[in-house]
DNA sequence: GAGTGGTCTAGACCACCCG
DNA sequence: GGGTGGTCTAGACCACTCG
């Protein structure tokens, strides 16, 4: 089991401050080299640092280092960029596409609307310190919102829907699992097919209890943690 | 870009019910032989499909159709066997390890406590049909609860703290991030080392607001996946 | 243009599982 | 005991990145 020993070696290494957050690995040549490895082999451990979220890999660029993961509650109301501030963070939007839709099967049941219905679909990437870190689509009910495509997606959706059309998020559903990136999503964030993700998918109500959108967000596995209360119900409830 | 071609036949061939949930797909090198490839290059399709949660990996004995992954409702009080239950699951648990210790310095931070305190330390595996999913790992207060380690850990921690000492979970941080297993924890689970996984770390208070326990959840990646509702709170909060 | 990562080949040996 | 999965070797080619 060369493989875990290089891990091993590789995570003192990383422990020991000989590298930095966001710092590049040497090639993996060079590393195979060193390790007196193939590169095969070397890959092998450093998929299982990728696993344990210690180093990521941009697509044909190389290993960094994992900065600190970004704390996630679901229970508030998500701003990314209040969110990134309030630890720290440079985040930034990327806005890729926005426009008007007719809903497919898929995003009629998402919504709970009938097919062809008139939504919007919002995709967008965000980044912490200028690396993509989540690929975001949104499917949001058009009706509730004329005119929405005229707004500046780049900022939060939600101060939109305060701002202009006095709506907020009160209750949302969300499924979070694992899976892995790949076509657009994968290239979007930098990353190679098949590479570790987390998917929170979310069904937002407002005030009223009326279903307004739904948001697929596809995280780099290392860049989120998810940290939050839970104030018991009993199982029965 | 072969093993995504592979991955692809072979996402169709298990959607079009050609396996079934738990079922062993044929040997690697059969595979390997059906696609004209390599058992490196099929291999990097399987290990694309493990991170999709479509197939998993038991240690030495192949590859398998994952089944539906269990739900989990973190505002629940987290009886694994009656969520099991109500999803339809046959669940079992085994205890590995259950025994008073002192505490060290990471378990008496984890439980806020002097370091040398007495603690139990508990060690369970938790199983749907028969396939271990979960490796559970409990740090409790002893002081709350004496001689509880005369109880059946087969069951329910929390039914236990009820029915003999009236204590129960009211509040819970928790904590959810990717990792990969190894070591006692991949063995325990049948997986191999560096095998996608979630952790969930819990820190639960009773209803006095008291710190009892901590627990560490490794579950395999595919067998879980989190199902919540959140009433939202503002920002500022 | 040099070097890199992504992908692939065609083998090999071993410990282990299962029949 | 045959076949399996886990691991490893020693190469190779290509498209891409980066200086």
């Amino acid at each position: 089991m060369q493989y875990l020993r290089i891990k091993e070696e590789l995570i003192e290494q990383i422990e020991s401050g000989l590298f930095v957050a966001r710092q590049k690995l040497p090639s993996e040549r060079k590393l195979a080299e060193a390790f007196l490895t193939t590169r095969v082999t070397l890959r092998e451990a450093l998929r299982a640092l990728e696993s344990e979220a210690r180093i990521y890999c941009e697509d044909r660029r190389g290993w960094f280092i994992c900065p600190e993961p970004l704390r996630y509650d679901p229970r508030l109301t998500l701003n990314f960029a209040d969110m990134a501030k309030q630890q720290g963070r440079i985040a930034f939007t990327e806005l890729l596409q926005a426009k008007q839709i007719l809903a497919t099967k898929k995003t009629a049941k998402l919504l709970q609307v009938p097919m062809l219905t008139n939504i919007y679909h919002i995709t967008r990437v965000r980044y912490l310190e200028k690396r993509p870190v989540v690929y975001v689509v949104n499917y949001i009910k058009a009706d509730y919102f004329a005119k929405l495509l005229d707004f500046d997606f780049t900022q939060s959706l939600t101060v939109a829907y305060k701002k202009h059309y006095s709506l907020c998020y009160q209750t949302t559903y969300y499924r979070i699992s694992t899976t892995s990136l790949s076509g657009e999503v994968a290239l979007a964030l930098r990353a190679t097919s098949g590479s570790p993700a987390m998917l929170i998918e979310r069904t937002n109500y407002d005030q009223k209890g009326r279903l307004i959108d739904c948001d697929l967000e596809y995280w780099r596995h290392d860049a989120l943690c998810i940290e939050s209360v839970a104030e018991l119900v009993s199982q029965e409830a």
